[in-house]
DNA sequence: ATATTTTTTTAGATTTGTCTAAAATTATTT
DNA sequence: AAATAATTTTAGACAAATCTAAAAAAATAT
C-alpha cells in the first residue's frame, strides 16, 4: 500500500467521518472540519481524485472511492490504537488521547501497528467505544444508535459520546456515565425531550435531550 | 520550548552527532549524513541561523548552540525511548528500532514521551546501548570507548556497535557478544590487530580488527 | 605564488500545501 | 423566471524544502 502525506491523510480521514453521516460530503463541509479553506479543499479533491482515493465532479460534492476507504481504514485503525495504548498503558485520561493520536496515527509502518495491536491483546474498541478496524480493515459494524432512540426497557451499553468538551465530561462523571456503562431508558418525557434511565439496579435518574443527544449505545 | 519541522530536527540531531566526532561539522559531512545536496543544506543553516540554533559563518562550518544542543537532545531523548519502547514491548529484533523510531521522534509531545518514560521504568540505555537523556535534557556521559582501547586485563560492558548491518549482527550473535555483555581482553596481536576476549568463566576467543572497531565499551 | 581542484554559496526553478480575491456555478427568494 | 445569495472553483501568490547549474571562496598542488 502506497505513502500519503500527512495532509492528504488528513483530509482522507475527514472525508470518511463526514461521509457517515450524509452520503456525500462538501467542500464547505470539509473545509469547516479542517479548519482550512473552501479552496484549500478544492486543490486536494483534485489529487486525491487523481490517484483514484476520490470520486469528484466539480461542484458535486465528493466520496471515497474503494481505495480510498481501505486508506481510511487504516488510518482509524492507527489512530484507535494510540489512542488505547494512551489510556490504557500510557494512563492517559478519556478526554486527552484524541489529541496525542492525531499526531502518533500519521507514523504509517504497517509492522509497527500490528504489533501493537497485538501487544495491546487485539481490542475491539478505542477508549471513547469506537471499534478498532482489523489488520485486514475490516471493521465491527455495530448498530450504534443515539440514546434519544433507544427501545424503552431494553438495555444497551454506552460506546462513545459525540461531543468531548470538559463539560460533557464533568457531567458524565457526574452521572456515573462512562464508556461500557449499561443503560437502560424506563421513561421519554416528550415535554423536554428529557428521559429517564437506570444503571444496573440503582435508582433511575434523569438526562436532559441536551445530553441524550450526544451520547451513543450499542443495540443489540 | 518551540516546535521544529521533521526536516529542521532531522539536521539538528545529525549535527548533534556530527559534532561529537569532530568539533565543527562541514556542509558536505551533512549533506552526505542526510543524503542531499550541499545546497540545501546551506539553506537550512541559515534558517537554524536565525533561529538561535546555529552558530555558522559563511564557509566557516557550523556548530549547535546551546539552545540547539538542547533541542538535540530532546530528539535523542525521544528517538531512544521508543527504540526501548520497541524492542521490550513490541518485540522488535534490536537492528529493527532505528528506522521505526526515526518516524516516531518527530512526535513531540512532552507529556507522551514524559509518560512513555516512566511506563518504561525509565531506562538508562536504549536497545543499543546509548543513553537516554532525561526529561531535563541531562544525558550520562560514560566515557565509551572502542574495544580495541581497552587496558588488558580490565572489564567493561558492551554499550553499543556502530556498524548495524545484518551481518555483523549474525557474527555477534555467533560470538554471544550483545549489549550488556561483560568483556575482558586478554591479548592483543599486532600482526593483525586481532585480540583475545573473554566472557566470564568461559575460554576466550578470538575478535577480529574489523569487529574490534564496531563495538564500544563503557569503562569504569 | 600561481594554477587547479574542492568546497560552499548563490541564483533561480520545482513541488506541496496553503491562502486571497475574483469568477463561475448552483441554490434560494421573491 | 429573474434576481439575489451561497457555494465552489480558478487564478495567481506565498512559504517550506528541495534541486541544478553557475559563481565565489578556500584548500591543495605544482
Amino acid at each position: 500500500m502506497l505513502n500519503y502525506s500527512t495532509s492528504e491523510e488528513n483530509y482522507i480521514k475527514a472525508i470518511f467521518h463526514l461521509q457517515r453521516q450524509d452520503g456525500t460530503v462538501t467542500t464547505n463541509e470539509l473545509a469547516n472540519e479542517l479548519k482550512t479553506k473552501p479552496a484549500s479543499v478544492t486543490d486536494m479533491m483534485k489529487k486525491l481524485k487523481v490517484k483514484k482515493l476520490l470520486n469528484y465532479q466539480p461542484y458535486q460534492g465528493f466520496r471515497l472511492t474503494n481505495d480510498g476507504n481501505k486508506v481510511a481504514l487504516g488510518i482509524i485503525r492507527r489512530h484507535r490504537l494510540w489512542e488505547y495504548f494512551l489510556a490504557e498503558k500510557l494512563k492517559f485520561s478519556w478526554d486527552e488521547v484524541h489529541e496525542v493520536a492525531e499526531d502518533l496515527e500519521h507514523v504509517s509502518n504497517k509492522k509497527l501497528i500490528d504489533k501493537l495491536d497485538e501487544y495491546l491483546g487485539f481490542p475491539r474498541t478505542d477508549p471513547h467505544g469506537d471499534p478498532i478496524p482489523d489488520a485486514n480493515g475490516k471493521i465491527e459494524i455495530s448498530k450504534k444508535i443515539c440514546l434519544t432512540e433507544m427501545t424503552l426497557n431494553t438495555i444497551a451499553i454506552v460506546s462513545s459520546v459525540s461531543d468531548q468538551s470538559s463539560e460533557i465530561l464533568e457531567l458524565l462523571e457526574h452521572k456515573k456515565i462512562a464508556i461500557g456503562t449499561r443503560l437502560e431508558v424506563k421513561k421519554k418525557f416528550d415535554f423536554d425531550n428529557s428521559m429517564e434511565v437506570k444503571i444496573g439496579r440503582q435508582p433511575a435518574f434523569t438526562i436532559s435531550k441536551q445530553l441524550a443527544e450526544n451520547i451513543f449505545v450499542l443495540s443489540n
